[in-house]
DNA sequence: TGCGTGCTCGACAGGTCGTAGTACTACGCT
DNA sequence: AGCGTAGTACTACGACCTGTCGAGCACGCA
């Protein structure tokens, strides 16, 4: 999949906590503790673009963007790409799961049981 | 934590396959497929070193290489820093849960149960 | 008809990674 | 005593990624 930059990353925290699509204006905006230039956020999303996290559709002569896919699949994606790295996927599941905090420990118990239900 | 190259990866594939620790000469017949000059090999070895994912010893004037940690241990600390990655956690794991495949969700379910008789 | 808005392209610097040459050193065999 | 060999440290270089922009072009409104 390919991790993100920093900037890439803050950017993708910006659209993924918008519910609407946002033009590279409305994200400079937002991201104005960096004091960027508007060309540089068009460019990373530009590159955001291409390299599949986000899709953009036409806004007048803007681009309007929003992430391709959610915050959590994001994540969770690079979980089991983290887990197809290894040979033993059953000892790197145990450790995963021991390195888990109580509360989500839970969550993931309970996760998994919906699952058996179906 | 940072992620590791294709041949850092080869490489770290190789010593975390091995039970005892190698020199560069014996991860360079390993890596053989690929024909690299030996010095090409001690400065990846080298470099993992300085990142904290191989310690070395000295066997002579050679050094011997073995990893910091288990590869599983890698692994599960790269799912937990994607998992630091969300802030909606839960829904993260949920995620992560449903794209585990069957007789891996019985292998984090046992782990899972096994850490709350604990 | 000119300014503001937005786009696309191209660029450059700093970092990482694959790949390797060079120069220096210590050791054993002849 | 001297040479070849194994091994080290240091340096380098090109490719690619990422952050960061500037230049230049297009379009619409005052």
């Amino acid at each position: 999949m390919k991790g993100l930059g920093e900037l890439e990353r803050s950017i993708m925290d910006i659209l993924w906590a918008q519910s609407a699509a946002l033009t590279a204006r409305e994200v400079g905006r937002l991201i104005a503790d960096r004091d960027l230039a508007p060309t540089t956020v068009m460019t990373v999303l530009d590159r955001l673009t291409r390299k599949g996290f986000l899709h953009r559709t036409r806004d007048g002569r803007a681009w309007r963007y929003a992430p391709a896919a959610s915050r959590d699949a994001y994540v969770a994606e690079l979980m089991l790409e983290a887990l197809d790295m290894t040979g033993d996927r059953s000892a790197a599941l145990t450790r995963f799961a021991q390195g888990v905090s109580g509360p989500e420990a839970e969550i993931l118990r309970r996760a998994l049981t919906e699952l058996e239900d179906e």
